[in-house]
DNA sequence: TATTTGTTACACTTTTGATAGAACAGATAT
DNA sequence: ATATCTGTTCTATCAAAAGTGTAACAAATA
């Protein structure tokens, strides 16, 4: 698992960690049950903070991504709201594709582009989730 | 054109402006050549600081959404780079798409939710575009 | 001339992000 | 038991971001 912070990037350090560990999670380099690396040793390898790791994975624990264990650590455990989850996909994607729309993204191309990503995730294993 | 500002919202207010009158070029709610509220007329409008609303504009006029004019104010006035386009909707939809495939959404329902958006931006009239 | 435009400058407050050190209870392994 | 590890929780500090307020300026307009 590459975890990396980029250090001049305009993202919160607790949110790029997010992101990398749910794209961790979505592409399966993590899997269910696995145990993140406690937030000292986190912060040891990417080089932050403890306490910003700390808020990514309360933050994780929040969005039903991770249970935290007093004494496994973080481990992944999908809470599957997916009512929630279609929801705000719904708003995050409405102004994604809307900044598209108004650059001359065609649908066939963001469709294009779904199915790619699709593909990254679950390697083409996904006929029924 | 309706602009409304959630004050309770954890996003900036100068982002929550940015994507509504994102949305509205979208929806062409607002349509290319016209000219966005001054930013005093704005600030009044929707309750918050001119100052606000001119990092808004600020920031839309950087992005190549709108051009500022001394005179008119600010001109919606796309300016299209599309493959920067594609390459950001590629990152921001990544990082939405494995929240969702975390979440067991389908590849389909993300299919349905992308045409179901794009009817509500071109009103199905974007069989080339 | 008076008004409106974007723009800029200074000041100020509040919130957020990030770091730091320290301590605690619970669990674990030696 | 001891030492070590876990998440967790304090207090503290610093910097940057977000937002507001007042004021002024040049350019354009009516």
């Amino acid at each position: 698992m590459i975890l990396e912070i980029d250090f001049n990037s305009d993202e919160a350090y607790y949110i790029q960690l997010c992101n990398q560990i749910i794209l961790g999670i979505a592409t399966e380099r993590i899997r269910e049950g696995e145990a993140l690396p406690s937030v000292r040793q986190m912060a040891d390898r990417i080089g932050i903070n403890m306490h910003t790791v700390n808020k990514a994975y309360s933050v994780l624990k929040q969005e039903g991504f991770v249970k935290l264990d007093r004494r496994r650590g973080a481990v992944v455990s999908l809470d599957i709201d997916k009512i929630r989850a279609l929801e705000e996909m719904r708003r995050e994607l409405a102004v994604v594709l809307a900044r598209g729309v108004c650059k001359n993204v065609s649908r066939q191309e963001v469709h294009e582009m779904v199915d790619d990503l699709f593909d990254r995730f679950t390697g083409g294993m996904d006929q029924n989730s």
